[in-house]
RNA sequence: GGGUCGGUAGCUCAAUGGUAGAGCAACGGACUUUUAAUCCGUUGGUUCUGGGUUCGAGCCCCAGCCGACCCA
């Protein structure tokens, strides 16, 4: 670093500023590319730029690999073009990782590689600070994560997510709003968080004297505006969950959720399979894609199977006979399954869920009709009393949605809150909060409506094939550097 | 939460309990179409932290911190 300190003293001994206000190029290095053959065939001077990430210098002659945004394009610096005080300055104060502007014209070495010949150069921008290591890049996984300009610098691979996430998120939009859905922002900031089981982030409003949680779902908010009449509607944004760091967790993540009025679950699976398909048509140019060495169809329509007979076929037991967690319990010893203790019905079930059936989907599957005390804001279907209308969506063993035909009897959602603050009191602390202020909008009339949520970030490791969802969040959440 | 593996130069990695090394980067030199350019030379270390065993510890033991992977 000191090294580049004296060049950077160097440059500006030489009048140059190290870091220009001011410099416009012509070109991008994708643009140079595109137009490469009338540029350099009419001898054209473009103007590009990009870091500096290889330097091959032979005497009065240099070759530097530039690399912007978009692509990197070489550069050919001779002392006969630049004379031998420009020439001089680039030997001298020119390091891996700086970045500069170079104008010339283009032509193909007699290797075939397209570079621009230099009749000027600008230093852009002076690194202090040298690049990792330019074959191998960084590997070590914490640096990565810690440093991700690094990371970007070095690995175009975790560039490419990126880019890519971006890509997913536009064309969600884009297909939700071709179909009426209105975008909307609702708070973050909560006096009382809901709509999903799960501990929040609490932290305190000064002014107001108040405590407030950071939210843990959209749910609560976006419905009240169907009560309100927009009955298209959708939010993507960021939640926060106060639980554990894994592959598949980061404690704050991006959802999706909409809600449609006068639509039913069966209306949302459509859709969802549809959404998923689009996406990874415009995204990835195919409905085919590869996650973890499996070949996944997105084909629509997706089968749909009941949980309980999924559950039925993967582990021999049939919840639907075993009313009782103790029944439910002893039927699954009974059979022999490595499925840990639970403390309500409904977790075993999700536990048989996830352990015995979700490892071994690949293709994409709706899995239907979920027990009522798994789901508190779904309705239930007609003519039973323990089953909701809810669906998830899965593929490649990974929870891709979860939906249901919204819960809009005011009264019974009364109930299913109270059956919850029953829960917390027996010690869930990941139970629903009773929500007084949201079923009162309720009993204003909320259209029926199907609603669906989907976290974003699985979705792009899913689709992206990345084992890890840090791969897909630019700054994932770190411990406490010591 | 449990198990396995790892933390050594700026980066990527070596090193039977016995003088800590290589490649890249950096620095000096040669080289006017190179492709991880090449060639010659030089510099660079609190071996994650704290204890312990030993004549002697990067290596063995204990505790901790950080990370990766697998399992729950």
């Amino acid at each position: 670093m000191d090294a580049r300190r004296a060049k950077l003293a160097r440059l500006r001994e030489a009048g140059v500023d190290p870091f220009p206000p001011h410099f416009h190029r012509t070109h991008t290095n994708a643009q140079a590319h595109a137009d490469f053959e009338p540029l350099s065939s009419g001898a054209t001077p473009v103007t590009v730029a990009g870091r500096i990430m290889l330097l091959r210098t032979m005497g009065k002659a240099t070759f530097a690999e530039l690399r912007d945004g978009t692509d990197r394009l070489q550069a050919y610096l001779r002392v006969n073009d630049l004379g031998e005080d420009a020439y001089r300055l680039f030997l001298d104060t020119v390091d891996l990782a700086d970045t500069v502007g170079v104008t010339g014209t283009l032509f193909v070495t007699r290797t075939g590689e397209r570079t621009v010949h230099a009749t000027s150069w600008q230093m852009l921008s002076k690194a202090l600070r040298p690049p990792p290591e330019k074959w191998h890049g960084l590997t070590d996984q914490e640096v990565r994560f810690r440093r991700r300009h690094l990371d970007l610098i070095s690995n175009l691979d975790a560039r490419d997510v990126l880019h890519k996430r971006a890509a997913i998120v536009r064309e969600i939009r884009r297909f939700l709003d071709e179909r009426g859905f209105i975008e909307v922002e609702t708070p973050v900031l909560q006096a009382q968080h809901g709509g999903a089981a799960a501990r929040p982030f609490r932290t305190h409003h000064n002014a107001l004297d108040r405590d407030m949680a950071l939210r843990i779902a959209l749910e609560l908010y976006l419905k009240r505006l169907l009560i309100g009449g927009i009955d298209r509607v959708y939010e993507l944004g960021r939640v926060f969950r106060n639980e554990g760091i894994s592959r598949k967790h980061n404690p704050e993540f991006t959802m999706l959720e909409t809600y449609e009025a006068y639509a039913d679950y069966e209306d949302v699976m459509r859709m969802v399979e549809d959404l998923i398909a689009t996406v990874a048509q415009r995204v990835l140019g195919t409905l085919e894609i590869t996650v973890r060495g499996q070949t996944v169809d997105l084909t629509p329509p997706w089968p749909r199977v009941s949980l309980r007979k999924a559950i039925l076929d993967a582990s021999g037991v049939d919840y639907a006979l075993h009313p009782t967690l103790e029944s439910l319990d002893a039927a699954v010893r009974a059979s022999g399954l490595k499925v840990e203790p639970q403390k309500t019905r409904a977790q075993l079930i999700d536990q048989l869920l996830s352990t015995c059936v979700e490892p071994h989907i690949v293709n994409p599957v709706f899995l239907v009709d979920y027990p009522v005390d798994l789901s508190p804001f779904a309705k239930r279907k007609p003519g039973e009393d323990d089953v909701v209308e809810r669906f998830e969506a899965f593929a490649a063993g990974v929870e891709l949605g979860n939906a249901f035909t919204e819960l809009n009897d005011p009264d019974d959602q009364y109930e299913r809150f109270l059956e919850q603050a029953r829960a917390m009191a027996a010690g869930d602390d990941e139970a629903h909060v009773v929500d007084l202020d949201f079923i009162e909008a309720m009993q204003h009339g909320m259209p029926p409506a199907g609603g669906l949520g989907i976290g974003i970030d699985r979705l792009c490791a899913f689709l992206l094939d990345q084992p890890n969802l840090r791969e897909v969040i630019a700054f994932p959440t770190l411990r406490a550097e010591s």
